[in-house]
DNA sequence: AAGAATGATACCATGTTAGTCTCATTTGTC
DNA sequence: GACAAATGAGACTAACATGGTATCATTCTT
């Protein structure tokens, strides 16, 4: 049961590594060399995050990666969110139909306010505060 | 990312079951005929949670399950163990290997906070309290 | 001895994850 | 303009995890 997969992980590398070098664009090279990470996935993941709006790219010789806003103001869960979807820890299985007990399920209750808890902590980490 | 999984699920509503006729021996065939979960699958589930200590099993004609302690002694948390392992929610991917930035890395340490909340609540669900 | 139950365990189908590959497009440099 | 260096788009694949099935052995009651 893991919170972050391994597209978010990468993400979170190539974005710190792109913070630390400010004002500089990057290309994906430049990222393959320093954080050894397989080149196509991490060109996936990079097309990605241009399309989310959370880098800015460029095209051509000399071209690469910009960071489009600034490191507080990406947050965590919005990684989460854009390489696995909406967090969701309470997802109930009855039949694959839209459960007869939702609205009285104890348990959906419980996990409804784990799940809460746990995106209140993850909407508090941002970029910066993975730069150390 | 879910918190529980089917077997995880499948064994809660069949302790719910169990613990609804307390004193009886439910047999398989009660609770796949009430539940309407797969046979194959609801006994290997069943067989786990006798093996865990959780269910007391009785072979022969007339045999099934009993409750082998009280519901407020089984916790959420021990049932998503036994069927999905520790609750690990910060696993590190660096190459597989243990990874080097495992004493410094601070997305760990966030995450490792989340994790023990999580845990926290988890703990404090029992199978009592999903009875209703 | 027969039948009804669980124990153990191998097997299988489908979906997900992580990763690869190819080709098209854009852009800077000579 | 030709060419090379970069990204964009998207199909494809290998390995693993999940959910489910099937079989045979063992035990217990009658
Ligand atoms: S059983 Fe469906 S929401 Fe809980
Ligand atoms: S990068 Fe390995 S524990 Fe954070």
């Amino acid at each position: 049961m893991k919170l972050i997969n391994r597209d978010t992980d990468y993400a979170i590398r190539a974005l710190c590594y792109i913070f630390k070098h400010k004002k500089k664009v990057i290309s994906a090279s430049d990222l393959v060399s320093e954080l050894r990470i397989p080149r196509s996935f991490l060109r996936k993941i990079l097309q990605k995050l241009n399309k989310k709006g959370i880098l800015k790219s460029f095209k051509g010789q000399g071209g690469g990666f910009l960071a489009a806003k600034p490191a507080d103001k990406i947050l965590l869960v919005d990684l989460i969110e854009t390489f696995q979807g909406k967090v969701s820890l309470n997802e109930c299985f009855f039949r694959k139909l839209t459960c007869p007990h939702k609205r009285t399920c104890v348990l959906r209750d419980k996990l409804d306010k784990i799940e809460k808890q746990v995106l209140k902590e993850l909407k508090r980490i941002t970029v910066v505060s993975l730069l150390r």
